[in-house]
DNA sequence: ATCACTTACGGGTGACGTAAAAATC
DNA sequence: GATTTTTACGTCACCCGTAAGTGAT
């Protein structure tokens, strides 16, 4: 049997095409990765190089073995991750979010639904979070849309609605009842959280003309929009999460478009239904 | 990263269920394989396996990490013979057939359109066939249909029709122009080669009330033949290359049933295109 | 002269085997 | 008592680095 560290030389030889280049990426000594080579060709009974004396090339056959060899290297990687996930899969459930207004609800919830769990930021795009779920990095995902994928199953989540913050002087706080529309404020300034996810799109399509003040920490953003007669951003989820500490003096307007609306699915292996089935009734039951 | 002999251990591991077992398939000591496992699970930083004093079993993880294990080593083996075979098909031309008339009409072809060749024994199956001929262990095989595979292309190799050989004297002798059909002389006995490749089905097929005496050394089968007043097979291939040392004591039929006719066809891989085209070049030539 | 590779030589890590201990059946 | 696993310890293989040699640019 072939041991992983001759292949992982092959393959650096590969990238670096000189034994000294190779030798010093490996941080070996480069007679070290020579002898390394001259090995790999006796196992497999086959010259993997054209040699001159002071000159050392891959042949043919020597390029599709490093090829094969970079596969086998990375289905090793992948099947490590795979293993650590597994493993924590186990122990701890992980959420992946396309925005972090779920994850801020589902902090509350999970503790009571699940006895120990862990917590995982809203990654950018859902492809991400579907690979991952693949991978098991997390429990679950929640996207906007159903997955197409017959290993996965899919589940009603809820929905979150987008409202402006103002302050109550702001000429656009008599609509706070009848609502306004995104090209009501487009050309604005917001002062925002960075981490939003797929809002992240829906501002950029329908304001376009709009400037974003971002900030990364929620209890500093919060200090500034005190201070601040600028816009805001709240969404139901976020106004009934933090009832009681919000600001007195700012006032919420909800926006009519229908992009302000989106709809959230939580999506998850089949093969975890059982673990999760605490989590799914207390979905049904909710809705 | 992890070497090789690791994985081994676990798999090993896996299919003996105990360490000692498994250390003694894999001739090291058992202490040695223990102390293998432990450090896979430090590499790992998870655990694999459920302990008690005496005893030591894969637990979820393990029981998945072992099988992924499986596969990076079956994909190790792969990769060595991908690369075996790739080399020696640098070197030389190997073919693979349904049928052994095409390989020994080959046998006096190839010397003249290649510089340097290898010969292989028809395989049983066409399945084989293709899967070898991926796998590069042919440069290209022989059979019976054109493959549907995009990696593969087909190109009219020619046709091989059947005679039962009798001896002058036998009632059927007067047929030898008109020609019989299988129904004529299923329940005869013969005499007959035994690696007959596809032939084997059809002789199955068209004659199930036959026995059939066989022989693996076609020298000895001839001896035998030429002594003997029992059926025996031909086909117009067999009887072309050896023409000369055919035996004038015996007369051939030809069978008009349309399984007596095999229409065979020559298929390689389309990236060896390049270096089979003076095959090629002479298989349109010659029809 | 510098660079690149190979061969030669000595050293140290680590994987191995033997031995022993503990625990279960 | 037999089996199985783990720990301890000494040994040896083998992979590595340094040094030296050869050939090419």
């Amino acid at each position: 049997m072939i041991e992983t560290y001759l292949l992982e030389a092959l393959v650096a030889f590969k990238d670096y095409r000189t034994l000294s280049a190779a030798a010093e990426n490996l941080h070996i000594s480069q007679p070290a990765l020579s002898r390394s080579m001259q090995k790999l060709e006796e196992i497999l009974e086959v010259s993997l190089f054209d040699r001159t004396k002071n000159r050392i090339v891959l042949n043919e056959t020597g390029e599709m073995a490093a090829s094969l060899a970079r596969n086998i290297l990375q289905s090793q990687d992948e099947m490590v991750t795979l293993i650590r996930n597994y493993d924590s899969s186990l122990h701890t459930v992980s959420v992946g979010s396309c925005a972090p207004g779920p994850l801020m609800e589902l902090g509350t919830v999970l503790p009571s639904v699940f006895p120990d769990f862990s917590f995982c930021s809203s990654a950018r795009s859902e492809d991400e979070l579907i690979s991952d779920l693949l991978k098991r990095k997390y429990s679950f995902i929640i996207t906007t849309r159903n997955i197409n994928d017959e290993r996965i199953s899919s589940a009603f989540y809820g929905t979150e609605h987008l409202f402006v913050g103002a302050i109550p002087a702001h000429p656009l706080s008599v609509y706070r009842d009848t609502g306004i529309s995104f090209s009501d404020v487009n050309g604005e300034n917001f002062l925002m959280f960075s981490d939003v996810g797929i809002w992240h799109d829906i501002k950029e399509k329908m304001m376009p003309d709009s400037r974003y003040i971002t900030q990364d920490d929620l209890s500093n953003l919060s200090t500034l929009v005190k201070s601040s007669s600028l816009l805001s951003f709240a969404t139901d989820l976020s106004l009934r999460l933090f009832r009681g500490d919000e600001n007195p003096e700012r006032i919420y307007i909800p926006i009519n478009d229908p992009e302000a609306t989106v709809t959230f699915y939580c999506n998850y292996l089949l093969s975890t239904r059982k673990k999760l089935e605490p989590l799914l009734n207390y979905l049904s039951s909710r809705s």
